[in-house]
DNA sequence: TAAATAGTGTCTTTGAGACACTATTTC
DNA sequence: GAAATAGTGTCTCAAAGACACTATTTA
């Protein structure tokens, strides 16, 4: 039989709650940049199923409270990070929609699609434990030992949660791409940053050098990326140079025109 | 109260069914080229609530049936356009998740989270009413009058049910991004196709006219994107000049260099 | 014959990347 | 002083777009 929305005309006399339940829940990638480094927001499981096990933080929307998807979201990663949210949006960094997962048997226990968000966040204070006594941690990406990931001895992996490593490597894959063609970048960064600061977030995502020289030039090319504020600096782990210069993030949201990765392993289909 | 996976744990003594039940469905934007125009699917509600107006093709994730949700607008999308699905997947026409609507009072009966799903699809056969009696049609969109969308004389606006204009404009856009940098404009031309039909789909999904000589160029520098057949063909309303060559689809995914649209206003921030 | 179209040639401009170079700072 | 880095200059090559042009078809 067909089920077209007109199925929804069923709902008088046919509650697919009691039949066709499945919980929802919001599941967070936050990603961040610590020590030159991408980093993932990560729980400790201390029960079963996948006990001792990293997770992605998450839990379920509240239909009670008539939270949307986005706002669920919100709450979560103010709740493990401390990330502000003001009028329900973020103060600072970036969160958007992921993507839905849904398979059958992802959870063990019940039906649950989860929604996904994937955050950008600058370095931010270790995260609370929250209220329930879970440990949370920004964890290395390179650790996780994802596919597709640069090296890492096989055996030292930890293995994610659920389906959760997919869930992460598909956030990874957007958040490289999205750094292609807008100013995300400027996210991860303090309100004032330095070319070379912003270059070592490129680093971190994508994982590979950058010439410093070209980037430097093309950054300033792209109209409304970063505007300067006539200010040097001498903060950070300086190793010799002059005094970078200090930028804020622009107006333009999409770069025109794009950054793009050195490497594509897509391109050679 | 924080709302961490470790919630889940209360699975055993608390089940969210009974307190944060929501019901998740399926919903498509059966994207497909007819005379030379980009058309959506769409049905036409015959019950409140938006009794008489358009919606978008869709239905309950039935999780009885463990399908996953992909599978599930697989099904959707076979019922109403007849495009077959073997194994899972589709014999032509793509479909990709495009995202998740889940505001409170988006469907006024209940809280309904929608996974939505973009197809794009041949020129098929007038779609079938399925089992229900509803009428489901290829609707241009350019009658719809979208926001962004070039003109409609207003008053002529149909305005679609729920907020399936928002999820459609999101999959437009959707759509118009990936023109650029995907493969996928073939898979709304037939197996075999020419330069002439290409850049039409590409008219017609970017609602820009292209030049030809520029564009035919192009399309064959991309390694992969097409492969000659050898032939040549007269089919199609012509009004004049050579019978164009016969092309198939390549082997690419990804197109590089990419097809930038011309007029992106968003360059413009 | 006139008009429309398929397909190609060519020129200009823009941008990406390689490389070189100067100036400034730390060790 | 040596080494590292910020920032700029310059050269080459790829690609996008404008324009022109030929050849082939329909009306």
């Amino acid at each position: 039989m067909a089920s077209s929305p007109d199925d929804r005309e069923f709902l008088a006399s046919y509650d697919p709650r009691a039949y066709d339940a499945i919980a929802v829940t919001v599941d967070i990638v936050a990603l961040t940049i610590r020590d030159g480094g991408l980093h993932v927001l990560l729980i400790r499981r201390g029960q079963p199923p996948y006990a001792g096990r990293w997770a992605l933080p998450g839990g379920f929307v509240r239909a009670r409270d008539d939270e949307d998807l986005y706002q669920a979201a919100v709450r979560e990663l103010a709740e493990e990070t401390g990330l502000n949210a003001k009028d329900g949006d973020l103060e600072r960094g970036h969160l958007e929609q992921l993507g839905t997962y849904g398979d059958p048997g992802r959870d063990p226990r019940m039906r649950v699609v989860s929604v996904a968000y994937l955050a950008f966040a600058p370095e931010l204070p270790e995260p609370e434990a929250g209220s329930d006594a879970a440990a949370a941690e920004y964890v290395p990406i390179a650790s996780l030992g994802l596919t597709g990931a640069s090296g890492q001895p096989p055996g030292t992996t930890r293995r994610l949660a659920f389906d959760h490593a997919r869930i992460l490597s598909d956030g990874l894959e957007r958040a490289r791409g999205k750094l292609e063609y807008t100013s995300l970048a400027t996210k991860f960064c303090a309100p004032e940053f330095t070319i070379p600061e912003l270059r070592a977030v490129y680093e971190a995502v994508w994982g590979e050098e950058l010439h410093a020289g070209n980037f430097h030039r093309k950054v300033l090319s792209v109209p409304g990326f970063v505007e300067g504020t006539g200010e040097t600096t001498d903060r950070g782990e300086r190793r010799g140079g002059p005094k970078p210069r200090l930028y804020r993030a622009g107006d333009a949201r999409l770069l025109h025109p794009a950054l793009i990765r050195p490497s594509r392993e897509e391109d050679i289909r």
